[in-house]
Parts: C-alpha cells; sequence; structure tokens
DNA sequence: ATCGACCGATACCCTGCTGATATGGATCAT
DNA sequence: ATGATCCATATCAGCAGGGTATCGGTCGAT
C-alpha cells in the first residue's frame, strides 16, 4: 500500500468535476490519455471503481463521491500547509485580513486604527473568496456577511441589519410600498447571496460574477435587481438606483470569521477590537428608505 | 506557484521529526543525499527556511514548526481520504469500530448483538491507535478511555469507575490502605495513560509499548505497578497481582467517540444503541478493592 | 440504416524527476 | 592533529508521467 499524492486528487478532482475527461485535461493543462491512464492507475492504487464511464458520460460511483469529497479536504488541508508555511517564513509578521471591497459596514478605518498588534494585511476578494483564503491559509480573520457555509470556521457576529433590494429608480416597483419576494421574481440577480435560490433569475448568459459597477449598470437600466445589506446601499447611494426595504427578506449580519483550528493570540485580539467597534457603532434596527425618489 | 506534494510533506515530516537527515533517510528507506535535495527544494518552493543545519544537528525555524504541525494535518486529512474512499468501495457495507482489547468494561457483547444497522467490523489496536484510526479514516467510531486528544473528535461518556493501582500481590505497599501518587513514585510503568507524566519511570529501557501479557509478568514479579481502569483489573483477576484504590487518582470514564466531521446515520445509531446499553448497565460508584489478598 | 461527431482507452515514445553512489567540506571529540 | 560524523554537491541510471497518434464504441442527424 503506496502513497497517495495530492497529483493524483488534484486531477480526480478536476474530472469529477467536469464530469469530462477532455474538459478536465483542458483544465489541469495536459493532454487527455495520460489523465485517463492516472485515474485507471488511481482506482487500481484504491482497489475501488471511482467513474463509470460511458462513451457518453463519466458519472461518480458513491466510492468517487467519497472521495470528491475528502479529496477536497485534503487539497485544502495541503494548501493551507503551504500558505501558512510561506506567511510564518516572512520577516514582518502580519494579519491577514480577508474582505470583500464595501461590506466592512463603514467599520473598516477605525479597526485598522484600533488594531496595533499587527500591521493588518488586506485582502480584497470577490464573492466566496474569504471563505476560501480562510480555509487555505492566505487569511487569519475575515470579514463575512451571512449566510456563509460555517463548516471549519468560528465566528463572531458584528452588526446586523436588513437587506434592501436595489432597482431603477425609474422602475415602477420603486413607487410601491410593502414590497415581497414575489414581486421580484425572474428579475434578480444570480450573485451575492445565494439565499433566494428558487427565485429564477433574468435571461443573462453571464457565467462570471459581476463586479459592483457592472451591477449597478445593469441595475440602472432596469434590466435586473439585487438584494444587498443596508450598509452596502448607503456605500451606494446614487441617482437613478433606489433601495426600498422587502417583505420577508432575512436581515444580514456582518461577522467576523477565523479558522476554527485558529489559536492565534493575534486573531482574538483582532475579534475583540472588532467586536468592542461594533458595539459602539449606531444599528440598523429602524431601516427607513434610502435612495433619491422617482 | 506549483502545488505541493505529500512525498515532499513525508520527507519533512520525517526530517522534522528526526532533528538528522540520516536517520529520516533510513526511515523512509532511502538514501540521504535525494532527501537533502528534496528539502532543500521544498525550502526553494515555499521560498522559506524550513531548517537550521549546522554539521552537528538539524534545528526547526519558526515556519518550519508551522509546517511540521500543517503537514501532519494535510498527511492525516490525504491519508483519510484514501481509507474512506477504499471502505466505502466495498461491496458489504460495514462499521468500523476501534477499541482495545479488554478496554470494553464488558459492553462489547451486548453492544455487537444489540447493534443491527450493519455488520460491525472490529479493529483491535495498541494504545493511541483507536484515535489515529478515527483520525485517518480507518475506524467510524471508537471505544475509548478518558484522557484522550478531543480535537477533531466528538464522544459521549458511557460508563465512568475508577481506576486502581495493579500490583504484585506480595508487594509490601498491597498490604497497606490509603496508597496514595507520592507512594508509587518510580515505580510506575510509561504505558498506559500518560496522566501522570510527571513521576518517575522503572530503568527499563522498552521503547516498545508491552501488551497486556508483558505488563502483567512485571507487575507479577514485582518490577513495576501501573494505573489501570477498574473494568480492565476484572479481566485480569488472578493470584499474585493485587489492585488498591489510590488516593487522588483521577476515574477513567469509557467513552465512545467517532470523527467530529462525521455525520454517518449509522453511527449516530451506534452511539445511541451504545448509550443505552451502558445506561443498564451497574456503575462502579462505590468500588471495593478487588484482588487476591496477600 | 448509415455516417459522422464525440469521447474515452490504448499504444508508443520521450523527457525529466527521483533515487543511488561517490565524494567534498565543515564541525566536534579525543 | 586526526578521525568520526553529518549534510551538501556532483553525477548517473531508471522509470514515472506527459505527449502524439489512433482505435473502438455510442449517439444523433439525415
Amino acid at each position: 500500500m503506496d502513497h497517495l499524492e495530492t497529483r493524483q486528487l488534484r486531477y480526480f478532482v478536476a474530472v469529477a468535476e467536469e464530469q469530462h475527461f477532455g474538459r478536465a485535461a483542458h483544465r489541469l493543462g495536459m493532454a487527455q490519455p495520460p489523465l485517463s491512464r492516472a485515474i485507471r492507475d488511481l482506482e487500481r492504487h484504491l482497489g475501488v471503481q471511482l467513474l463509470v464511464r460511458t462513451s457518453r458520460r463519466v458519472a461518480l460511483t458513491p466510492a468517487g463521491q467519497v472521495l470528491l469529497d475528502e479529496a477536497r479536504i485534503a487539497l485544502d488541508a495541503v494548501a493551507t500547509a503551504g500558505n501558512r508555511t510561506r506567511h510564518a517564513g516572512q520577516e514582518v509578521p502580519a494579519l491577514r485580513l480577508a474582505l470583500k471591497a464595501d461590506h466592512d459596514a463603514g467599520l473598516l478605518p477605525r479597526i485598522l486604527d484600533a488594531y496595533d498588534v499587527l500591521p493588518v494585511e488586506l485582502l480584497l476578494g470577490g464573492y466566496g473568496e474569504q471563505l476560501a483564503a480562510l480555509h487555505d491559509g492566505r487569511a487569519d480573520v475575515a470579514l463575512l456577511t451571512t449566510p456563509f457555509d460555517e463548516r471549519g470556521i468560528d465566528s463572531e457576529p458584528l452588526v446586523t441589519g436588513p437587506r434592501l433590494v436595489a432597482m431603477a429608480a425609474s422602475d415602477p416597483l420603486a413607487a410601491r410600498t410593502g414590497l415581497r419576494l414575489v414581486d421580484l421574481t425572474g428579475r434578480l440577480l444570480p450573485y451575492g447571496t445565494p439565499a433566494e435560490k428558487g427565485l429564477p433569475t433574468p435571461p443573462f448568459d453571464h457565467h462570471e460574477p459581476l463586479d459592483h459597477s457592472q451591477i449597478f449598470s445593469l441595475i440602472e437600466v432596469g434590466a435586473a435587481v439585487w438584494f444587498l445589506p443596508v450598509w452596502l446601499a448607503e456605500r451606494f447611494d446614487r441617482p437613478g438606483i433606489a433601495y426600498r426595504p422587502v417583505e420577508g427578506l432575512e436581515p444580514a449580519t456582518l461577522t467576523v470569521a477565523w479558522p476554527a483550528r485558529s489559536r492565534l493570540a493575534a486573531v482574538a485580539t483582532f475579534v475583540r477590537t472588532v467586536q468592542q467597534i461594533a458595539g459602539d457603532t449606531a444599528t440598523y434596527d429602524n431601516p427607513a428608505p434610502v435612495g433619491h425618489p422617482v
């Protein structure tokens, strides 16, 4: 019984995710035949069939599903080992804070001002990258908006506030009060929080995430609407965009999060500092609609 | 930035643990020069110095210590992926129960009788192997005696009972009452629970763990004494060995434990079954000394 | 029913990684 | 001073792992 190598796991994950040897090989930057051989060797090595190949499609066996889950975890742990080590080798120690631009509820300047244990290195990333950075050791701590996948993550809530719908100021719905989720059916961007999975999305073919400028451009021309926390709305309070409360829309909570395994004193101090600042901050208990009138 | 391979991590862990390239190479079944080269490449790859080599000794840098910790976790995760997958590929699903022989407090027959969700596969192992089996995916569930390292492990207590000291029946101390920990200074075997680390051990040079027969042979001739839970004493109630309570010796708790990540329904059912059986069992609340008189 | 497109497997070759041996250089004990 | 110890370097060999060409089976279109 020889040892598993991460290369084998990476190959398998690629094939399992793509359900296609050719695409997986392309993604891995290699040709298809050696990939087929590598998977066959992996199956031989484990003594288990992982994939069912018909010449039309590739499907996972139950054992393959187990390996897909476990391999993701294992690859994450290996990446973490590398990232944490690289960081530990830097001459200047720093606290690496992952956050999404504009999703700090205005706390960031005060946080950076108040926290003086270590220099703070900011990792700005798009949707979902904060969690990934915590998991693979690129970040020590992150600011996240609920909901998120809490497995392996410890967190403390900081600020809770309603989420609003952003729409074109000229939109007929902007004149109404008492908006409900169903009123927005079919117009919701699939980016941002995936909380309203059930609702259909507009007929865009963007499979790439949009940045804020792109999103607000779409909203401004009435092509879509979007849910966002009130503190983000405050950052983009501009003519042409209206923000309205929506009945039944879950509020958002800004939280500070860190890897459950982490025992860094610098992180503990940071969390206390941030909680302190958040506690001193005005809450969003009683939201009034913001945005310019039509 | 290329990817880390488990081979590199295994090599590094070996060197870090042995603090010696030659010994590490021997342990890995290879020659020393390629190992040196592999570690050098790893350091280059990470851009971090991991080891300080003098020609007399090898020491870890802080970054090296980080990598040692993280690499152990990562290697464990990779091994887990392999073990869980292998198991998932078996045609006959089974619940794999890890335990140490004779440490089941007599519950095992009733457990096996009552649990009929899946066939139960027993993994008998020595001290510490139960935890390792849970961590690397060879076992789904285990019976453990406190204390143990609970990181990554969920557990439920089953039975609590005092620990006793086992000594030769002819030992002068066996005639005394009210034994205390200090009375046994220097005579305690270092195997079994490591709870009494401070106390010196007898002058044996066994670095291999002893099995029960070997331990009781040593005890019987008066060469050593040993602490053990009362349910283990009951299994080895024989002439020549006396069991006595010791003041201040922490009681032991037999627990059922499983990986914190586990969400197997079969494990949940097993735990409930075992708790049920343990609840029906007489406790050891009021221990009387057992063992033959001098 | 036939043909072509698609897709994974096989056959075969070649490069470079990984491990082995020989040796150098530095440090410490005697 | 000298030998022992231990890690690094130099060099070579074998094979693991990647590439190209091609086969065979399946499905959809005509």
